[in-house]
DNA sequence: TATTTAATATACCTGATTGCTATGAAGCTC
DNA sequence: GAGCTTCATAGCAATCAGGTATATTAAATA
């Protein structure tokens, strides 16, 4: 016997409600329209569905058992409206995004955090790569976002870019190195130190290499790699050594009071931080709103950067 | 957002089949409909529900949550139409049965039983009473049938009546007892035991009283009363007490070897055993067929009592 | 790469169903 | 029994769901 959903629905209603009228008003129904379904149902099914004659109107047992099924579909139905809701809002749904290591580690994973505080049904499914590795997972549907450096993109390659930070990488060092106390720093002492080396493939690391060119070397002191963010700053807390690192995540780690960027020029490079998605990609309110505050914390932090650097020559 | 309830069920087949032809096949649909189905949906939504041009129909997180929640509904659906066709066939439902004490606990518990072999899914309340009560119940809706002697019913009580016994009271005593030894009973020798009386109210009660007076008695000498048929069996097999019994339930007992009749007649009550419901009754298929049992079950016992009867007959 | 094949989308039509308003019938309350 | 509330019925308009036929697209194969 196949029933229509939707009257056992409206069966529901007017079971919860112990009554055709509110049942139909709980519904946004008039009366006569749930009144014909239910006359509609008993005459299919040949079995009444309340017991007539009683006022506060009083199911039989198995309109109260068919009741039960339609009260399972009723909340099924407003559960999947809200859940609707929610997604357009960009209250829900997932949020898959990749991106290079140190910048997810150092600045994306709190501005997740900050994100999910207002949209606690978003789930954040994170990845790391390099470019190449990123675009291909946007191509393949893999990923939602990317994070990262990027110099150039071709055209039609139906990625679109938004800068969120210029490029910009010093040498960071902990604090009480001993370069820092030094009145002038010429470039070529860098290279007295230990370096601890980014991980290879990364932008950085190529950002090192052309350091170490324009120091007129050819190659710097590596004493330690394929560490993670963390591995590189615990060990850079620990010793005299260098590191490139981008400015933003130096600066990201400024309360700490533990490492700091050498007062130093470098080359910085053609390349900036900025988001890739897909330009024909489905619009994912929940993506849309992740991308919206990510761009935003970066905004922020740009200010922040700028202020803070104002604040530093003014203390000068 | 508002959605229909339908449109979230073909979604869920389609998901779960894996695409739309096939899942379209599972409801009994055809494909075309299904596939409008989901383009409106996703129309409505503003967002797409399936990733495009990918042949192994991949859902979206959208498409795949409001699935589940489809599937649910589902799930709900399969289950009140399985529900409809067991209430039809008298599969499912519940059967409210009242009854007086002495048949009900001796014969009709074990009827139920055998019942419910048959229809495991048909749940048994039964309760205890005499006619007026049991009629007032009937005609309340607190049970759909009652099983009691009785002797006359008024036309137009709305109620029906069908025979299940004749009705027939006999002596029960021990089988021990010294009145089984005698080669000729005398009636009058019944009041020289103790008495069991039958529950107050009951129509055994009244069948005590009127056999006592055509003994020639005003009352016999009541022992124990107020027992159930437990009670009283159990009395009965430790003394040589007497007590009025339906001569069924004397039967039911034979295979215990305990408890038997007097060989003597007593006059038997103008009422027979029967099934009580309302004429009007709504046809509930659980009750038709509890009913259906019970009858077949009686005559079946007829049938076993006439048999016995002569095969008793046949020893002589 | 061209061709075939399977699956999905679209167009169009019909009948059923839903929703409404208006109104009659039936219970409950006092 | 009067008045009130609630349910049932009738009639009507609009929508929608389902069907068949067909175009389009993507996958598979040569």
């Amino acid at each position: 016997m196949k029933l229509d959903e939707r009257h056992l629905i409206q069966l529901a209603a007017v079971v919860q409600a112990g009554g055709v009228t509110e049942g139909a008003a709980m519904l946004g129904l008039t009366q006569p329209a749930v009144s014909r379904t239910l006359a509609m149902l008993e005459k299919r099914l040949g079995e009444p569905l309340f017991v007539k004659g009683r006022r506060p109107l009083q199911p039989t047992p198995l309109g109260r058992a068919l009741a039960d099924h339609g009260q399972a579909m009723l909340v099924a139905a407003r559960k999947a409206s809200s859940l609707v809701d929610g997604f357009r809002h960009g209250r829900t749904g997932v949020v898959r995004v990749g991106g290079t290591p140190f910048f997810m580690d150092a600045l994306i994973s709190g501005m997740i955090a900050e994100f999910q505080n207002a949209a606690p049904d978003v789930r954040i499914e994170q990845s790391y790569g390099y470019l190449p590795d990123l675009r291909a997972a946007i191509d393949a549907d893999r990923i939602d976002l990317a994070i990262c450096p990027i110099d150039v993109l071709d055209e039609g390659s139906g990625m679109r870019f938004q800068e969120l930070l210029p490029g910009r990488n010093v040498v960071a060092c902990r604090v009480t190195h001993p370069l820092l106390l030094k009145r002038k720093l010429a470039p070529a002492e860098l290279l007295d130190y230990p370096w601890i080396a980014p991980p290879s493939g990364s932008p950085l690391f190529a950002d090192l290499h052309s350091l170490v060119l324009s120091l007129g070397a050819t190659e710097a002191k590596i004493r330690y790699s394929g560490g993670s963010l963390v591995s590189a700053i615990n060990y850079l807390k620990a010793s005299d050594a260098l590191t490139i690192l981008p400015h933003s995540v130096v600066f990201a780690y400024r309360n700490d009071k533990s490492i700091t960027a050498l007062p130093v020029n470098i080359p910085h490079p053609e390349r900036a931080l900025g988001l890739l998605r897909r330009t024909e990609e489905i619009r994912v309110p929940a993506v849309e709103a992740f991308c919206a505050h990510i761009r935003k914390s970066f905004e922020d932090l740009r200010h922040l950067i700028k202020r803070h650097e104002q604040a530093v020559i003014w203390s000068l």
